[in-house]
DNA sequence: TAATATAAGTCTCCTTAGGGAACTAAATCA
DNA sequence: TGATTTAGTTCCCTAAGGAGACTTATATTA
């Protein structure tokens, strides 16, 4: 069986060396990836729990489950022999996603969910409240908006990537935010 | 033709009252959404600069924007007459997945893209400095990191979304997260 | 004036990712 | 002895998505 995770996709217009998120994207953007890694969150480590849990089908599970492990986001533990039987934990590259997931869960919880109705609700550990994230800079405490934020090309961009990044930005006529 | 975006999958273990992370997933969770929407943080408005970005095909562009404009993440906003030609621009639901993409950003720089080849750099305006954005509480200002993070049933939960809350957290032994 | 280009799609055909259900294997339970 | 648990594998079918030709209305160029 081919484990590995093929993709057609262009997915991007710095062809060559690709936008940070179409990465992430290709690695963990299908249906379930991200779905598994909450799950993982959530305590779940078992194939079974996963399956249960997601309704998703086992093949699938199988190949995303292989495909994550492959990306060093879970790595396999025995937890059993004879036969031998695996869990499935984080890696710290896993533990890592964890504000991409809390930043998805509240704008899911703020433009999604009615009022008053979540499902799910974060106590903050250190002050007892509910959970408001924001996301400020590590080097001057000062919050991150898109009109603070100003996007440069980096050193392994491509001279393609450096051009469209350029043209949007004049044409755009203001900074280019991401 | 049918615009919307149907769906078959389960995604969920709260069946009746989903998870935000998977509502917004439902939403967005696709190949090709959240790549567009980071093209309209970029700069980019108009069919025909996402599908050259992009290299997406077209009618798979048109299904998409479709579907992000009935969602209130972008509208519409007419730009020329005979014919009609329109923009497509974020609304503020659609700009408040900024930090979902910015969150993205910085976890593809930090693990898939080899330190110093980063395609693109984000500086922030209030300090000139690179940004290497982090989560606090609104509340309290501390971090907010996994394990200070505790899960509970919300008012909209069901009661097999609060059961299953309950044995993952017992099950695991310890404070469940997400 | 004719031909080409632009912008924003639509239509048709084909490939492939993913769901459902049945089957497997090794051990344990009742 | 037969059912159950855990973790998969295999087969068949449907539907999402890609490639590329076609459309419509205007603007530009040779």
């Amino acid at each position: 069986m081919d484990t590995r995770y093929s993709s057609r996709m262009t997915f991007d217009f710095q062809r060559e060396a690709p936008c940070p998120i179409s990465q992430l994207l290709e690695l963990v953007g299908d249906r379930w990836s991200l779905l598994i890694i909450r799950d993982a969150f959530y305590g779940v480590r078992r194939f079974d729990g996963f399956q249960k849990h997601l309704g998703i089908s086992k093949k699938v599970l199988t190949m995303r489950l292989n495909m994550l492990v492959q990306a060093e986001i879970f790595k396999k533990e025995l937890y059993q022999q004879q036969p031998d039987r695996y869990e499935y934990r984080l890696t710290s590259k896993g533990r890592e996603l964890f504000p991409v997931l809390l930043t998805m869960m509240r704008w899911g919880n703020r433009w999604l969910t009615p009022a008053g109705q979540e499902t799910v609700q974060l106590l903050h550990a250190s002050c007892g409240e509910k959970i408001e994230p924001k996301l400020v800079c590590s080097h001057c405490e000062q919050p991150v908006t898109p009109a603070r934020v100003q996007a440069m090309p980096g050193p392994g961009a491509s001279r393609e990537a450096v051009q469209l990044l350029r043209q949007i930005v004049s044409k755009s006529g203001k900074k280019s935010v991401l």
